[in-house]
DNA sequence: AATGAATGAGGCTTCATTCAT
DNA sequence: AATGAATGAAGCCTCATTCAT
């Protein structure tokens, strides 16, 4: 595939994407035919296939792109932070508010991550964000500024707090992010021993 | 439907839910068709549709059955222990250990939380859930051993906890129970603050 | 087949003949299914195939049985009235209360009308009706008390008032049979010439 | 659903139609599958449901069209003919015409009626053809061409013979229309008391 | 780049009928 | 006589994908 698009053809590659996410996360990926998300964008079928390979392709390129998005995100947040423990509350802060801006995309990966044709993508994914608050965990640990625990279980525990708490308070519900993080980081970090 | 089922008919009906279940956790729910699960049990199709209304139907009686089996764990496990954060920690055990051995009903549970059209039959589940542990939380407050915070929260990050830590550890890895239980049990009670 | 039945088992014949033909009348007759029959009646599926060979079947015993019983029904009406367009006169008005009595039957005979699998019971049905609708037209052509026309086309349009009056007076509407019968009676003894 | 359709879509709309129309007449209507439309046409089963939603919508449709046209013909035939009752014989050898160019249609229209899933549609139908003959009708008797009687009653009468006369000389037979059109004409006439 | 049309495999469900008990 | 269970063909419809224009 891989076309080189004119500006318009990646305008339109967005469109077909971002409706799409909204589309997979009202009513789920499967449910969702090709024919909906185009008819919803008032275009012929073909568009579709000229932007996209198959539906599957599709999501996996929201996927990659979302979780690129997220990345960056938290990156630019955490800067050069020299706290590693500071730096974890300042990605937690960040994925809640990323979140909260791009709800769709909650579900979505919900989803993926429970279905085998994505799940590697996901897998993927889930990795490299483990590793990062691996990699302050364990400098934490060496500062001595926690107890020295499995860095990958703290690390996923960190992560389902996060999950759990976006979903009903970000994504189902409407809370402002301050609160949620607060409570997500001092629920953390105590956890953490810190 | 409602029909009155002789002891086989209840044996076959069983039968039909578990092996839909393990089709379900191994491929995911719209990928599973009604004769994949016939098939592999080496019936007629007829067989699924005098059993159960909806390919839909099926689906809710498995989380309706497998949450109602979880539950009757927890309770069975915190038995009369008056201490409310070791009733936590026993729930939190005992979970880990259901999921262990009822590792498909996991992902199962994961997309169904992810798709409208069971979203419903989840919430309320997860709502038991969660009104187990906040009346836990409630208690463990008022008798001053954790500081006054919103317990709808806490009990979410414990749920998140302990949802994750199942998933790699459990679920997808074959880690000791012990190991994981200990971990996110003094994850969560630090994170509560007590 | 034909069984011989004990008394019981005449009366479970017949309670699935009148409940069929209800069914067939308010819902046509592909789409009522033998399990609809059973279930409404709270018995087994056996019992249906105890009694007749196919769905099939059933529906043909109910068009020959509502036929003998109207059939008798005009004959005793008629008794031996010597005038032949009192006949007629006589056979119309019996039709109409036959019908107010059946409605049921009114659309099933009409259904299998249409359908080329009862065409050829409802033919022969339809046949001797009308063989004595002309009997009694030629006798009276013969008797010089009408014009002398087609007997089998007058026959027929008297079939056809009856029909069209029948429909909407007495098994959609309810109108008092004699006021219907009047309108019939005067209408085709007029358009006979008589 | 209400799609724009090219040239050849409209074409190909048309020709399902009238495909489908012959089956239902030959073999009657559920037991025509939508399989054995596209078959006898050649096409792929998507064909179908991208010109109809169901096999259901489909019926409608024929129903509509062709009650549209039969209504189109009387009005052509009849013209401003000023004579009441002379509005009324035109119009019911407009009828024999058309349904001796269209005998599929009958059947269909037959059976349509006598279930409960079309008799709305067909009710409907059934109430204009009425209502036009009941208007000339009231203007025989304002005019004091027949006596004062129901004119509901008597327009179903000629309904009725129309019918019946229909299906044996025409769909089922093939007796020349002059013939049976000039019975029925007369039969009406002098039924009305004319 | 885009459209309407077409394909055809495959999914869910129904149902007449048969069978073991 | 009767029941619950089972069969399996067949029906309706969906949908990812392709094609001609």
């Amino acid at each position: 595939m891989r076309r080189k698009l004119t500006q318009r053809g990646r305008q339109r590659r967005e469109q077909l994407m971002h409706r799409a996410a909204r589309l997979f996360a009202e009513r789920g990926y499967d449910p969702t035919s090709v024919a909906d998300i185009v008819e919803s964008l008032g275009v012929g079928k073909g568009v579709f296939y000229w932007y996209f390979t198959s539906k599957e392709e599709l999501l996996a390129e929201i996927l990659k792109a979302s979780n690129h998005d997220l990345r960056r995100r938290q990156e630019a947040a955490i800067g050069d932070e020299p706290d590693p423990l500071e730096r974890i509350a300042i990605g937690v802060r960040a994925s809640l508010e990323w979140f909260r801006d791009h709800r769709d995309y909650f579900s979505i990966i919900q989803f993926a991550a429970t279905d085998e044709r994505f799940a590697p993508v996901l897998r993927r994914n889930r990795e490299t964000a483990l590793g990062d608050t691996i990699r302050h965990l364990k400098d934490a640990i060496v500062a001595g500024r926690i107890p020295d625990q499995d860095p990958e279980m703290l690390a996923l525990a960190v992560l389902g707090v996060v999950e759990q708490l976006t979903r009903r308070y970000l994504v189902d519900g409407d809370e402002p992010v301050d609160r949620v993080g607060a409570a997500a980081v001092s629920f953390c970090l105590h956890g953490l021993g810190g």
